[in-house]
DNA sequence: TTATAGATTGCCT
DNA sequence: GGCAATCTATAAT
């Protein structure tokens, strides 16, 4: 599994160069990875939503350009990552060219190596396989962030593209598996829009799986 | 300077 | 299913 994870090749640049909607579509069955020396932790993008410009009220970049959400303005492939609640870490991947905002949300993985560290970064007792277990380790955004040792201060502005990263995304050769669309989560405004891309039928996506 | 809402989670009933 | 925790970016005063 390491070896195969490590083998594969990054997405470039011009995969993120898209629209949000379509990055958002062919990053489901993509692996993030976080590396630390030899070691990883990494898991399947199950759940995804996409967030667009000025003209999404529920984007953060629908207010205009402003220290908080930059990165979202700048080169596609960047990690925004914000914190929010009080409590938790969000990681989202900036689409579209320098000047156009657009990003797309990480929602849920399905763990895949380095489960043991993702289980101690979250706190929990076991590091059991039990399906229930591997569910609180990354099914959910603020718990994705949290099990992969993700925040703001470390990683806000990051390139994923880039070689010497230790925050990458991944293409190991699966095929793009079948998805539903459905509504954003968690949001007032413009939630009539249907956004939110997940993996069907995974167990790992977090919230509503109709 | 103060107020408020928020792309969530986990614990309680 | 309901709701408190916890903090910061942004809006309002």
């Amino acid at each position: 599994m390491l070896n195969v994870l490590s083998r594969s090749p990054r997405l470039p640049a011009s995969f993120y160069n898209r629209d949000p909607r379509r990055v958002a579509r062919d990053l489901l069955g993509k692996v993030l990875i976080r590396r630390e020396g030899r070691e990883i932790r990494a898991g399947r993008i199950v759940e995804v939503e996409a967030y667009l410009g000025s003209h999404d009220s529920a984007a953060h970049a629908a207010a205009g350009l402003t220290a908080r959400n930059r990165v979202l303005f700048g080169p596609p492939g960047r990690a925004y990552v914000y914190f929010i609640y009080g409590n938790h870490y969000c990681l989202n991947v900036s689409c579209l060219p320098e000047g156009d905002a657009g990003c797309v949300l990480l929602r849920a993985l399905e763990p895949l190596a380095g489960i043991p560290a993702m289980s101690r970064a979250r706190g929990l007792k076991t590091a059991s396989a039990g399906l229930n277990e591997l569910r609180l380790l990354s099914s959910g955004p603020g718990r994705l962030t949290q099990a992969l040792g993700i925040n703001r201060a470390l990683d806000n502005g990051k390139n994923l593209t880039s070689r010497d990263s230790d925050l990458v995304i991944v293409d190991d050769g699966v095929a793009r598996p079948r998805f539903k669309v459905t509504a954003r989560i968690g949001i007032a405004k413009a939630a009539e829009r249907k956004l939110r891309y997940f993996v069907t039928g995974n167990a790992f996506v977090s919230g509503r799986r109709k």
